[in-house]
DNA sequence: GTTAGGG
DNA sequence: CCCTAAC
């Protein structure tokens, strides 16, 4: 069956290569100080370099809880990177791919019934997006998963947050034997080691990505497209990746529609054949986009870059270097991809579209100058990197590295998809003053200051601090108050819960050892000192969350107490090893000991969650290997399952026996005894 | 709050 | 994992 073999592309992993070997030495080596200049860096890669550094001069005994102080935010930067760059690239097998497949990425919500069968989930839960598919495809037509750096069992996890399929042209795509052919043809590449960057790779990012979000793909595409901003612009965006695309839509800011951009340069184009036809830009993009995706990008758009909101102006740009910079490139046979035309094309800049793609790998800020522009300024602003909020996290020395990277993924997930200010940070120092221009900020035309601006994220704490953001004052982003859903409490969202009531990993915030679903707990206080001077903070949250959320949240009813299951998190080989050790020592009818001995620090595995694992081991170590699902636990600890079993139960017997004795000897003792006294 | 079991 | 009766 297809689908069968389309499972063992996913999840038996082809080895892809996302990113060149000098980025990713180069991250391995990387001192928790360093910043991480990988703009290939997925999220997940993002958020374990963060727990890294969170982890750095810790106490790593496992029951001390870890302090986080402000220095140990990480400021983690995703930027573009000459070596990524100068790897060598080869990406013009990938063209034709790239564009006969599909062109969205199709994220979907979590809607996996079927825990130990992830494909199966995908396609069940793809149904509708996919149609008759069992196309679980990559749009590039690589099929499947990329699996680099996932374990099987990480793999699954994210199998269930995450629904993908390969769209084309905002339709499903039938998977075909020429698609095969093609999917074929990208295996052999990427297992020939030569495929470019990207190849076979979106589901990677796409995977990334959409745990980021917990499988919340279009409420946080707008927060993921701020924190994407905050990424520099790769130099290559993936070419289907949805969020890229996004991206990339509004980086083309909002000209589009009260200019019929003249800016369909014909420019000469050496490339490739499989260049798609020049003028389509934007234009095309937006097809891709599908109706309601491109919503969301346009909405979004507006939100930060509408003309009501700021004046983004000038061009202050150097332009000399950048375009030094562009030629430089030009060296790489590759380099441009369609997709990358495509941007440059619909770029109205009509002299220069090939350079003005440039601009994304400007630095932090950038301006730049476009015929409209004289007409309306504006400023281009880029981000580059932004602040975690400080974070720690607990963890148990048996938790797992993946473990880890879930923990610190779901924290950070927590802060990123919560209430999130954006603070602007000018020469180095914090902009506190919200009712100042951009001009008279110094955020304009003449400042070509590559660093000269910045932002941060930072923890939208507490309806104080927004309260006390100047709503009259510009700002990059606003409020729209009238959002007609806003009689929503904003903040609450299922993607929240579920992950602030994860203690192990909870922010500053003193929402800590909450272990209940649904308890989600506000961002309190604190922060506030560091945030002293943060009045050109903006909440940016409940807006994105809000106006962008095209598919329907399920919102948690008036008293925002509809509980929310947990979230399943099968235990790893690790925890089972704990446990099983645990229940030896203290058996089968304590499991608040056995909580207390073993499972202390996880705040998500409460007693209950290891009596009933106790209770699935013990079914598990009795039914045949074939049988078992999951990630496979070591017949070793079965056998330790099944004789502590043995043993406990058979203690349990003895003492109830006892007992029963004990009452009958009561029974016809006392009156003796009574009578005695 | 804990245990023990069914769902 | 959830739900709960029964401690």
């Amino acid at each position: 069956m297809v689908l069968n073999r389309r499972l063992e592309y996913g999840f038996n992993g082809y080895q892809v290569p996302a990113m060149p070997r000098a980025a990713r030495s180069a991250r391995r080596r990387g001192s928790p100080n360093k910043k991480v200049e990988d703009n290939n860096m997925c999220a997940f890669d993002l958020l374990a370099t963060v727990a890294g550094k969170l982890l750095v001069g810790k106490d790593s005994s496992p029951s001390s809880s870890n302090l986080s102080t402000k220095q140990d935010q990480c400021a983690i930067t995703v930027g573009n990177i000459k070596e990524e760059f100068q790897a060598p690239q080869k990406q013009l097998e990938l063209q034709p791919y790239d564009q006969g497949s599909g062109d969205m990425i199709c994220l979907g919500p979590k809607l996996v019934p079927d825990y130990h069968n992830p494909v199966n989930s995908f396609k069940e839960a793809n149904k509708d997006a996919l149609g008759c598919a069992d196309t679980i495809v990559n749009s590039d037509g690589s099929g499947g998963l990329a699996s680099e750096k996932l374990g099987k069992d990480e793999m699954r996890y994210f199998a269930e947050k995450v629904t993908l399929g390969s769209v084309e042209h905002g339709k499903p795509s039938n998977y075909n034997s020429e698609d095969e052919t093609k999917r074929k043809n990208v295996v052999e590449l990427l297992n020939s080691g030569n495929a470019p960057h990207g190849t076979g790779a979106n589901m990677y990012s796409a995977i990334g990505d959409q745990v980021v979000w917990d499988a919340k793909p279009l409420v946080q595409i707008s927060s993921y497209s701020n924190a994407k901003m905050s990424f520099k612009e790769t130099e290559e965006p993936g070419p289907r990746n949805l969020f890229s695309q996004v991206r990339d839509n509004v980086a083309l800011d909002s000209k589009d529609d009260d200019e019929n951009s003249s800016g369909c340069t014909h420019r000469s184009t050496t490339k490739n054949s499989f260049k798609p036809a020049p003028c389509m830009g934007d234009r095309r993009i937006r097809k891709v986009l599908a109706s309601k995706y491109w919503k969301v990008a346009t909405k979004w758009k507006e939100k930060l870059f509408s003309r009501n909101d700021v004046d983004l102006k000038a061009d202050g740009f150097d332009k000399k270097s950048f375009y030094k910079r562009q030629r430089s490139q030009r060296n790489f046979p590759f380099k441009k991809r369609k997709f990358f035309d495509l941007n440059c094309e619909s770029n109205s800049d009509g002299e220069i579209s090939g350079d003005s793609c440039a601009d994304r790998e400007m630095s932090s800020v950038a301006g730049q100058h476009s015929p409209y522009q004289s007409a309306n300024p504006h400023v281009r602003v880029r981000i580059e990197s932004f602040r975690v909020p400080e974070l720690f996290i607990e963890i148990p020395e048996t938790a797992t590295v993946g473990s880890l990277k879930r923990t610190v993924m779901e924290a950070v997930t927590a802060i990123l998809g919560g209430e999130l200010r954006v603070g602007v940070v000018l020469q180095g120092k914090k902009v506190g003053d919200d009712s100042k221009t951009l001009a008279q900020t110094g955020i304009c035309h003449g400042n070509n200051q590559v660093d000269a601006l910045g932002f941060t994220l930072e923890p939208n704490s507490s309806q104080d601090l927004r309260s006390a953001t100047p709503r009259s004052s510009p700002s990059l982003v606003r409020r729209n108050t009238s959002y007609p859903h806003s009689r929503y409490p904003p903040a609450r969202t299922e993607a929240r819960e579920g992950i602030f009531d994860e203690p192990q990993a909870v922010n500053n915030l003193g929402n800590s050892a909450e272990s209940d679903r649904g308890s989600a707990t506000s961002p309190t206080d604190l922060s506030n000192k560091g945030l002293a001077d943060s009045k050109a903070l903006v909440p940016v949250s409940a807006l994105n969350r809000e106006t962008l959320a095209v598919v329907p949240v399920r919102r948690k009813s008036k008293h925002s107490e509809i509980a929310q299951r947990r979230i399943r998190r099968p235990f790893s080989v690790a925890e089972v090893e704990a446990l099983v050790q645990a229940v030896e020592k203290l058996g089968t009818g304590r499991w608040r000991d056995v909580k207390l001995r073993a499972f202390d620090s996880v705040k998500h595995r409460t007693y209950v969650d290891l009596k009933d694992k106790w209770k699935t081991l013990v079914h598990t170590a009795r039914i045949s290997p074939q049988q078992r699902r999951g990630e496979p636990v070591p017949q070793e600890l079965l056998d330790r399952v099944l004789t502590a079993h043995a043993y406990w139960s058979q203690q349990q017997a003895k003492q109830q026996l006892k007992h029963h004795h004990r009452r009958h000897h009561h029974h016809h003792h006392q009156p003796e005894t009574r009578l005695l006294l």
